[in-house]
This record gives C-alpha cells, structure tokens and sequence, in this order.
DNA sequence: GCCCTATTTAATAGACCTATTAAACACTAC
DNA sequence: GTAGTGTTTAATAGGTCTATTAAATAGGGC
C-alpha cells in the first residue's frame, strides 16, 4: 500500500500539522495518531520533539531564503515584480507559513539566535543583499527611483506581502469566501500591491 | 501598601502575561505566582482562565477599534496622516499588541466569530467606514488621489504599520538596537511608511 | 465574646504532555 | 529451525496544567 515508511509518514505528518497548530499545540500524541503509529515511535526516530520540530524548520526557511534570489539579467523593475511574484507565489502555497515563522521564529529568543547565524550572516546572504542594493543604488543615481534605503523598501513589500496572508483567516471569515474568490482576492491584492509600491518608490513617474 | 485588590492586581499581572507569552503559555500558576497569591484565588474571582482573558480581550480590542474615529472636520490628507500617527503611537506603547491580536484573534475560530459580531457587524464601525469612504471617493472624483478601494489603502496602511512592528523582534536581536535606537527607527519607520503611501496614491503629485 | 460573610489557602482530582523502558514483533542470514 | 537485527508496541514515570473542594483566616455587626 504505502511506500513511504512510517519515519517519512511522520515527518510529513508532523509537517502540516507542526503548520496548522504550532509547535506548541501540537504533541506527539497528535502525530503519532494522524500518522497511524504508535506515540513511542515518534521518539524512536526523531528522539525529541524539538528534533523533529527543527528538520521542518530548516526546510521551511530555506523555502523562503531561496526566494531572495535575483536573477542577474533582469532590470530593476522586472526583478522587483518577479520578486513579488515569487513571495507571493510561495505563501499562496503555504498560506499559514507566516503564521509559523512569526510563532516559532520570531516569537522565540533561541531561534531568532539560530536564524540569525544560519541566515542572516551567512555570506550568501551578504551577497544577495549586495545585489539587490547595487540595483538600487543605480536606480537611483540616474534618476528612475527616488532617494529609498534598500532595507525600507524591503520591509514596504514583504509587509505588504506578508499581512494579506496573516489578515487572510479575518477576510476569508468576515466576507464569507470560498476558495475560488479567495484566490481572485489573493491575485488582486498582488497587483495592489505591485500598484502601490511602484507609484510609491516612482518607478512610472507621470510625464 | 497595595490599595489595589487581589482581584484587581490579578487582572493586572494577567494582562502583562496574556500579552507577553500569549494564552496558552500563560498558566493560572503563573500568574498567581507574579500577582502575590494562591492559585486557586485566580479561579475563585474570574472562575475560569477564559473568562479572565476575554476581559482583557475586550480592553484591548476597544484599544485598536478607536483608533478607526475620523476627526470630522479634518481633510482627507490631514485625516490619513492623523490615522497612521495614532495607530502608530497605540503600537509604540503596546508593541505585543499585533502579537496578541494574530495568536488570540486571527488564529482562534470562535473568537473571529466574536470579533466579527462585536465590532465588525456594529453599527459604529460600519458608520466610521462609511465616513472614510465618503471622503475618499471625493478625493477620487475630484483627481487629488488616483482610484482605489478603500479596502486596499486600508489594507496597505496596516499592513506598513503592522508589521513594522511583528518584525520588530528580528530588527532589535539581529541589529543589537538599544531602546533609543529602536525609537529612532520606528519614527523612521512612520515617516517612510507616510512617504510610500502618500506617493502611492498621489496625494502630492509630482507636477 | 460570637456569628456571618468574604477572602485566601492547601490539597487534590483528572487530564494531558514528553520521554524512556522493556517487551513483542518481523525479517533476514545461516 | 535459531540468532540477530531493526521496528513497533504497551506501560509508565514524572511533570504540568485547570478547576474544584474543604478548611483556615480576617473583619464587621451585634
């Protein structure tokens, strides 16, 4: 019947729901129970919860890492709206991802510590960063983008980005949505998004 | 020593522990611990940990929800410009407050339906939203801000706001920002937030 | 003094959690 | 067959949590 053993059943298992509930709300006995074993089992493999935990984390942010990078050929404008086409493209797949960075990443002392040395200061990192900001920097210089740090304009997007999916669970609520008029809310949010951030750093400037 | 009661004192540390290690991570024990008294005392005034919290739920939900009021008299630049001012100073003086809201709103089925029938469906909000709607579309009709739903330019700004704030965590650990610094940067923050919205909609065209 | 009420405490029930242990099971090699 | 390996289970220790219980304490009115 199933090809995967019960250590990938767990993994997985222990995935989504780690996803939909949180590391705290989630227990062994969860997993164990959805992924059709025994409690014990789960320790077997992974020996502690927080082991198991941090495989999918690892995975996690690696996902959203890669999303950082800039294809070297593009302009500045083409590698913006691919870059917001690319996040946004991600957590339309992975709705509760920000959920889950900002409880078990953000929230916790010793993984912000983690994340930090595993990604912030690591010298790919350094470098996209340096990519990005030597577009920008030219950008500005001949005068298509007006005068904008990197960083600031950074977190104007992801903000922008990120809060469309964690107010997501109050829209799709409140107004009632079913799947298909959510992802049609999702693509218009998108080019808002796209409308206000270009207007806003003048990338079009009316002539 | 203390005019205040236990039962208020109680409330009180409650309050300080529900906002800064959520619900589920806040113990009965704990709190009693921090307020002076017996376990039990909490449980014998609120009876139970959830009709302790929803108190404190209530306050602030109150909190956010005033900030919507719009000053009649004001013009529709004056009146956005006072909008993000005073929702960012809330969030200066309460910076776990998008925290609180995400884990103890967003994320909880039964209260989105409580929040949703308390504040979204009241007469008061829906007569708020009208009023800003009122003076955006005339903005629009007479070519001062470009067309947009008021939706989106909402959506946009408490997005900026927001999660300057949620991500704030990583820019104080990984920056090691001192608390006069992290003030420094989220006035920053205010006024680059203000730049990219106002741009965005052409308030001040570029003439 | 004594009664009555409100407050506060200690003790505990009952549930759930993680992690460990020892025993049972399945399978291959011989 | 048996020995040996890795896998899976039942059982449980030891901890935490919420909520309840009964008993102790304090303070006012008489």
């Amino acid at each position: 019947m199933k090809k995967t053993s019960l250590e990938e059943q767990i993994l997985q298992t222990a995935e989504e729901l780690f996803l939909e509930k949180g590391f705290d709300a989630t227990s062994t006995t969860d997993i164990a129970k959805k992924a059709g074993c025994n409690q014990a089992l789960v320790h077997y493999y992974f020996r502690t919860k927080e082991n198991l935990f941090m495989q999918i984390f690892e995975k996690k942010q690696e996902m959203v890492f890669s999303c950082l990078k800039l294809k070297e050929e593009s302009d500045f404008q083409t590698a913006l709206n691919d870059f917001i086409d690319a996040y946004f493209e991600l957590l339309m797949k992975n709705r509760k991802l920000p959920f889950f960075f900002i409880n078990e990443l953000i929230m916790r002392d010793d993984r912000r510590q983690y994340f930090r040395k595993k990604v912030i200061e690591s010298p790919e990192y350094l470098k996209y960063y340096g990519a990005w900001n030597t577009m920008l920097q030219k950008e500005i210089a001949e005068g298509r983008v007006r005068p904008i740090e990197l960083s600031d304009l950074t977190l104007h997007i992801v903000s922008l980005i990120v809060f469309t999916f964690i107010s997501l669970p109050l829209y799709s609520d409140f107004f009632e949505k079913d799947e298909t008029e959510i992802t049609t809310y999702l693509n218009h949010r998108k080019e808002a998004i796209k409308e206000v951030i270009f207007k806003g750093i003048e990338i079009l400037p009316n002539k």
